[in-house]
DNA sequence: ATTTGCAGCTATGCAAGTGTAT
DNA sequence: AATACACTTGCATAGCTGCAA
């Protein structure tokens, strides 16, 4: 799993391996058994339809990670703007970032 | 301010405070400087489309809010569905419900 | 001189879970 | 069976500081 890129966060975490639990029909989790429980590894950037599916929390996230990477790139990348116009620490922006599966350096190349 | 009915949760209740800080220009805060410093009382529903403004708190917390009452709807006012199509806990959804300034009573009564 | 990326700390807000009366 | 809420507990979060690049 730590080979994995980890597109999302705690929570999403929490679920996957909730999944892994049900998924896993012996007493042992093969690599395989973890690949059946990962989601839709199709990554890349979710658009903008967040239907209506998902909790509340993976709903929420989702936003915020698309809230997240517009102001971004309407600050030029500058992460410290950034963190003054969302009204947050600049440190906790990083943190935000870690744990939504927003990679600067991705940011930065693709524009 | 317990008189006032509040549409927001706790960030946005220390925004207030703060800008309550900022009003008040001398050392003593009278109601006047308390209905100086409150957002936008219109009340209401915000509708859909408040974009590009506010802190990323605010912004979150709107669209939760959305999703939530929208929720709510698709589960013919049922609490006890909504929370679990949300993956929350019903008590937990009751204090969102709270905090985000979502009035049950009144989405039962305006459907 | 400013921004970056992150580590470490603390306080408290949040979510789960339980109980209870209606 | 659903509602509405009070209460407790563990954990995650947000703010803050510091620092090397």
């Amino acid at each position: 799993m730590q080979a994995h890129a980890w597109p999302g966060n705690i929570r999403e975490l929490r679920n996957v391996v909730e999944r892994l639990l049900l998924f896993a029909e012996g007493d042992t989790i093969t690599p395989e058994t973890v690949h059946a429980a990962l989601p839709i590894q199709s990554g890349g950037e979710p658009g903008a339809a967040f239907s209506g599916t998902g909790t509340l929390a993976e709903r929420v996230d989702q936003v915020e990670r698309q809230i997240i990477v517009e102001e971004i790139k309407r600050n030029n990348q500058n992460v410290t703007n950034t963190a003054k116009a969302l009204g947050l620490e600049r440190s906790h922006l990083y943190k935000k970032c870690q744990q939504l599966g927003i990679d600067l350096k991705d940011l930065r190349n693709s524009n």
